[in-house]
DNA sequence: TTTATTCTTGATAATAAATATCAATATCGT
DNA sequence: ACGATATTGATATTTATTATCAAGAATAAA
């Protein structure tokens, strides 16, 4: 199996067991969805109209609100960050991994975004937070500018 | 003359310069507004309603356009932040010198905004911008979590 | 000071993203 | 298969923000 399928595969087994212990019930809109956002939007950041075009080609049932729907219980379900990059639209981008933490560079030219991780800045952050004996629940980096080819000439 | 009272000669010569090189004009609202999100609002984020309601007390025939246009003109002039921490609506802040970057801690119990700076983050994040030949126009970092109080006991 | 030009204002309509409503349908434990 | 409960899709509603526009104010020229 590739690391992208085991990736999906954990994900899958996440949500079942959110479904599980919320009462909730399995659907094949669900399903649908699942497969559509790992499938095809893995490290990317998909508003809902975009993966709800997307999905209506091969599945026209599909209603609006349900893709609504279903990427917020994804977020809640803890298998989808949502990410509000300036613009109004709310994005989503699957999970990597249940540790993993990233930031983004957004390029107000083209919309290019750039992912990044660091360390250092991470572990400053926790020890602000904890001097102001704050309990992290979540946070977000994000450097607003110009890509390497918009800023080139 | 205070600190506080030199501050915000600071920002109203800004703006001026602004309202000129732009051909837009000075109007008794734009003062007033001026006037009230600068003697009120230092340090705080407050929202456009926040600030029209307040306004309202005195100045009742300013209408609620006015004050969204305005909070627009002050961060365009770059004498105001905008921001916003999630509840679907933007929040203002007079800026407190040309230079100066903070972020913030945000309880999503009790709305409790800390606000932090850190020179080690700072730098760590021009490092990642440069290594990626990206050009910072603006950051943000913001923390959510639930502040001492609210996670006492 | 008058006049002309341009910008601003306040009221209101329009927009757009997200959420609520609800009758019909699907899921699931028994 | 039955009954209870959750979900769906269509559509209406909400909410923050922006656009529209006629009337009024500010500025520059005359
Ligand atoms: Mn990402
Ligand atoms: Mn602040
Ligand atoms: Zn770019
Ligand atoms: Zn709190």
């Amino acid at each position: 199996m590739t690391p992208v399928a085991k990736r999906k595969m954990e994900r899958r087994k996440t949500f079942n067991d959110y479904i599980a212990r919320k009462q909730l019930k399995s659907t094949k809109q669900r399903d649908t969805i699942f497969n559509e956002f790992f499938n095809n939007y893995m490290g990317k950041h998909v508003t809902v109209e975009e993966l709800y075009e997307d999905i209506k080609q091969n599945h026209p049932s599909i209603g609006f609100a349900t893709v609504y729907r279903t990427l917020k219980l994804f977020k809640e379900s803890g298998i989808a960050s949502e990410r509000n990059f300036g613009d109004g639209k709310a994005r989503y981008e699957p999970i990597r991994s249940e540790t993993e933490h990233h930031h983004h560079m957004i390029c107000t030219e083209c919309g290019q975004i750039v992912e990044f991780a660091n360390m250092q800045i991470e572990s400053c952050l926790h020890q602000v937070a904890k001097l102001n004996e704050f309990g992290v629940a979540n946070y977000k980096l994000e450097i607003y500018g110009k890509c390497s080819k918009c800023s080139e000439g």
